[in-house]
DNA sequence: TAGATTGTTAATCGATTAACAATC
DNA sequence: TAGATTGTTAATCGATTAACAATC
């Protein structure tokens, strides 16, 4: 175990190893190996025991390693070990879509508010939350030290809205509009471009 | 300029590049230079100058990039200098807002079907597509000749339909399932995955 | 014990960057 | 011309992998 610096590319492969640890784990199975790892995931055995000798000891010679048990190491390594309360910027098709989407929930992100500055937005119904204005966005995000938001906004106020949201104490954004935004440098910023993706392909075909 | 194989990484700047061109020239650029480009995409403008240099030479010593010409040289190395028909799996949330989704028709993407198994979802109309029954897809796929699908269903079955797309001649998959599909060498996957990239930057916090 | 698999080291491989001649 | 910026080389940096002692 190193106390060092960990690269990002080792940090976006834990979420991988995570998941497909709940999948074996539904598949019946107790303990896994870097090898089945491997297989299943398409990195190298060697490469996910280096990964993981960053953080610790987590397997057994001879055996593999326990699934449950690399499962929690794993949450606490990433702090999702807890729930993270979630705002989300836009009400357009894809917020509300989001707000709707499964996949946050089981994970510990509780999306606890939803904003837009259309006036025609404000007070719908999307699941169970309601659309409020910009507005209102301070207090929500200061009285409950919300520190994670979900931008999906049009690009044209992604930059702006990203810096009204730092302001505030929003230290990680999961951006889907399609910009490269300037934030400081402890502001995490993730972001989700089909397009990019598709592009990036297209280029094989 | 080579002719070697250019990497995976390499290959997934070049829409950041083409993105942020578009960029500047909606403030009324014409021309350009790797600092430029730098500054604001925060990579370093040795690694664009090399990065262009593996497809050609596009610039000009003391000047810089013309910005048009430069795009649609990208384009050319992308192929996305042409319309590519796409078909879409799944008609939940998700895969309604994609439907609705602006960003890809203007780059090239046309969603010419939308396709489901859940009988309450045939026939209903999303954006101008009707959903479709999966028993459909092969006739639409191989009429078409369609090479691009995005995945939008469950992750339970996410694999036995990427298995049928590719049977059907699909070679690019925008996957939004939460799973590491298992494909053959000559298709191309990209993953979107939210809770991943949210779980990476928890990290940080 | 014999077999299996970890954690780790050192070697390899690949990607990024600094620097500069070429030249617009 | 003088100033600026490219394209490219060589050096550096970092990530991946092969291999194996340790040990369950």
């Amino acid at each position: 175990m190193a106390t060092q610096p960990v690269s990002d590319v080792v940090i976006n492969r834990l979420p991988l190893y995570l998941r497909m640890l709940t999948f074996l784990q539904r598949e019946g199975k107790t303990i896994t190996s870097s090898q089945e790892l491997s297989e299943r995931l398409d990195f190298s055995s060697a490469q996910i025991r280096k990964d993981l000798s960053y953080f610790g000891e987590f397997g057994k010679q001879g055996t593999g390693y326990n699934i449950e048990y690399l499962q929690k190491q794993l949450r606490q390594i990433l702090h999702v070990d807890h729930d993270w309360e979630v705002v989300l910027v836009g009400a357009g098709d894809l917020g509300r879509a989001l707000v709707h989407y499964q996949g946050f929930a089981p994970q510990g992100f509780k999306l606890v508010a939803i904003f837009d500055n259309a006036p025609q937005k404000i007070g719908m119904t999307v699941g169970d939350l309601v659309v409020q204005t910009m507005t209102e966005l301070p207090r929500v995000v200061r009285s409950k030290n919300v520190r994670i938001a979900i931008l999906a906004v049009p690009e044209e106020v992604a930059q702006q809205v990203a810096d009204e949201l730092i302001e505030l104490g929003i230290r990680a954004i999961l951006c889907y509009a399609s910009i490269t935004l300037s934030v400081p440098s402890d502001v995490k910023v993730h972001y989700i471009d089909p397009v990019a993706g598709m592009q990036s392909m297209m280029y094989y075909l």
